[in-house]
DNA sequence: CCCAATTCATTGACTGGTCAACCATTGACA
DNA sequence: TGTCAATGGTTGACCAGTCAATGAATTGGG
């Protein structure tokens, strides 16, 4: 009989632990540090570089939310804050007038490229130990978690 | 002049970005079928295991905040919550009356074991397509993430 | 020994998000 | 073409966390 090989010890919960200690001191540490270096919140920095590299650097408000996983309704409100710090702007949609796409302006653009900087460079320090062997073995097995997890059935 | 190759474009924040996206999405999904299968929200669950894990089942307040990566403040709050519902309850340390123990209950304990069962076995669907090969590459490569952050001159 | 500095937990005020209800617009189809 | 379901975004009510201030207990140096 296997001893209670209680599911406490499923080595799979330690993996996903894993993965959230690592995200979480990470992006604590990369988020304070690019707020206290830029003013600039990490979650602004990420809406900013979304829509930067988009077509046209804009991106509906329902496409935002969901590459920042948030809700559309958590996006409505960020972006009202962005707006009001003058970085993104709301532009109607002229093929449907229910879409509103979030832009980014001048202002934000600048921003942008000074936090990616500050940012890129945290990056590098965080990234210390790692030669370009290490990181594409650790991008080849975050994609394949992604990807996964991607897969799985929509909040049912 | 290397045309100006954009700190947008950096690959480390593609590589971050990849790693808040994995974690992001396989949280969405497996707190939610956690969630909806057990009644535990997945930072109680978060909570119950580290408990349950430790000597004495019990860990400072302190501790457990740095565990799960929350504030004292948030975890006085959420073990409040927890201890409503019984999971959970406060032993005041022996040797120094400032401490306080969150401790696991019977009741705890109980929805615990169930909760990690059905947690693996929705780990183990997550994670459908990786043999133990592809595990043991990820965990190492997540722990090399995880050593590095803690490395991380702790928030100035 | 005692006082100053530190540590642990909690609380008040606030913020940034969620959920559910809503309105406007669009698309499909009888 | 008129209606009905689906989609996009916003809003009200609420909740779970933060930060800063506080109280209580502990520690260490003079």
């Amino acid at each position: 009989m296997s001893s209670a090989a209680a599911a406490i010890d499923d080595p799979l919960i330690t993996t996903f632990g894993r993965l959230a200690e690592a995200y979480s001191r990470m992006e604590q540490w990369l988020g304070s540090a690019l707020e206290s270096e830029t003013g600039l919140p990490h979650v602004w920095f990420e809406v900013l570089i979304r829509l930067g590299r988009s077509e046209g650097e804009q991106l509906m408000m329902s496409s935002l939310a969901d590459q920042i996983a948030l809700t559309t309704s958590g996006v409505t409100r960020l972006v009202d804050r962005m707006q009001a710090a003058g970085y993104v702007e709301r532009r109607p949609c002229p093929t449907d007038r229910r879409v509103s796409y979030a832009g980014i302006t001048a202002a934000g653009h600048d921003i942008l490229e000074r936090a990616a900087t500050v940012h890129a460079r945290n990056l590098r320090t965080a990234f210390d130990g790692f030669n370009s062997q290490d990181l594409a073995t650790l991008d080849a097995a975050l994609d394949r978690v992604r990807e996964a997890a991607s897969g799985l059935p929509r909040q049912s």
